[in-house]
DNA sequence: GTTATTTTTTAGCCTAGACTAAAAAATAGT
DNA sequence: ACTATTTTTTAGTCTAGGCTAAAAAATAAC
């Protein structure tokens, strides 16, 4: 059993294992976890103990397949938990996450089977990104970020990259969410900005808006 | 807000004043809390400090407002959680204590609100026990200890005292859960044991058992 | 009412996980 | 290639929450 500091550096770990190729480094660790390099060292040192990353000092740390399926299963937690709290219980999908990062640390392998079968084995949470099977594997998607698509293309949103209240909110405002349509009317070149239509809505969205959302072309 | 080892303790200490009147001694909440005496001694005088319990020196502790409230919070939670891991998820009411145990401790007011109109506003837990409102506000309940009974009466089973997984399959073999109607056939009064009448069955219970089971008399 | 026993507290130590400051290795600049 | 700078590690502290052993208070036994 892990504890709970333990398990949040194996996930962050996971994470900017996604991110970036190679060893993560004690310092990114330390950034993404709010803590300082030392208190990442220590337990990175620790952790390499457990055989749970290899550890090669001042190169960085990487998950054994031990690792990854520990932080696979933090994953799923998450995500089903997420699914929970807005299906069922009607959170709204800007709300969940502080919650579930509580609630992915509950211990008991039951319970996450059943409260997978009580939610329908759902493939994606309220933010799009795919919950792994129990096993660890995910779906893979063929998801690219709106401001990839070009004048006249059109994708489904099916997810966020960053996914700040602050996004998340306009997101809202714009009638936009999960399995909703964007055609693009319109790119600027200079600026990357586009024109969407959304619906029935045609409005103006920056680069910085286009490059964190993900759609899934056909 | 509480760490986890002060919300137990908090827990404990609450559960320990229900059944003895007055100030609980230190190393009553050792023994509950499965730990040394000299530990409970430190974390009561810290959670004097916090105003949580008044403590004197030598003569025990005793909650404060405040900590009742901290407490009854904590329980409401806990009984919450099992009647969703029961109702919900399908679970046996012997198998959910200890992830309630661990789900007690999830903090988010909005999350419990939520939880509670999801299942009904339930006034009791799986077990037959009260769970207290969002103001901390226990509902009162007439129930007596089936070994109170005498030959002829009858009651219906509203909980068990304490509720060990062995005494809660014991009550599954026998059929009696939550609502189940219990004629009292006969009673000796050398060893308090009784013949009692749970549907179409008849059988034995010694005074152990009789001395576990709540009933409401009607 | 003094002594013996039990209960409770204090003092000092241990581990996990954080921190600061200093040292060591890696990288960059010329 | 050698120095300057940045990154990473080590060494030493701190706090929470445990522990053991010893001291002090309360209770029991005569």
């Amino acid at each position: 059993m892990y504890s709970l500091a333990e398990e949040n550096y194996i996930k962050a770990i996971f994470h900017l294992q996604q991110t970036k190729s190679g060893a993560v480094s004690t310092n990114a660790i330390a950034d993404s976890m709010d803590t300082k390099a030392s208190s990442a060292t220590d337990m990175v040192q620790k952790l390499a103990d457990k055989k749970v990353l290899s550890y090669v000092k001042y190169k960085g740390a990487q998950l054994t397949e031990k690792g990854k399926k520990i932080a696979t299963r933090i994953v799923r937690k998450h995500r089903l938990w997420e699914v929970f709290l807005v299906d069922k219980l009607g959170f709204h999908w800007d709300e969940v996450h502080e919650i579930a990062e509580q609630l992915e640390h509950i211990h008991s392998t039951e319970l996450i089977k059943r409260l997978d079968i009580f939610l329908g084995t759902p493939a994606f949470d309220p933010h799009g990104d795919p919950i792994p099977d129990e096993h660890g594997n995910f779906i893979k998607t063929e998801k690219k970020l709106l401001s990839q698509l070009n004048k006249s293309q059109f994708g489904v949103c099916v997810g966020v990259k960053e996914s700040s209240p602050e996004y998340l909110q306009y997101l809202d405002k714009k009638k936009i969410s999960i399995g909703t349509k964007i055609n693009v009317l319109g790119k600027e070149f200079f600026d990357g900005s586009m024109v969407i239509e959304v619906g029935r809505d045609q409005f103006f969205v920056s680069k910085k808006i286009a490059d964190n959302l993900y759609v899934q072309t056909t």
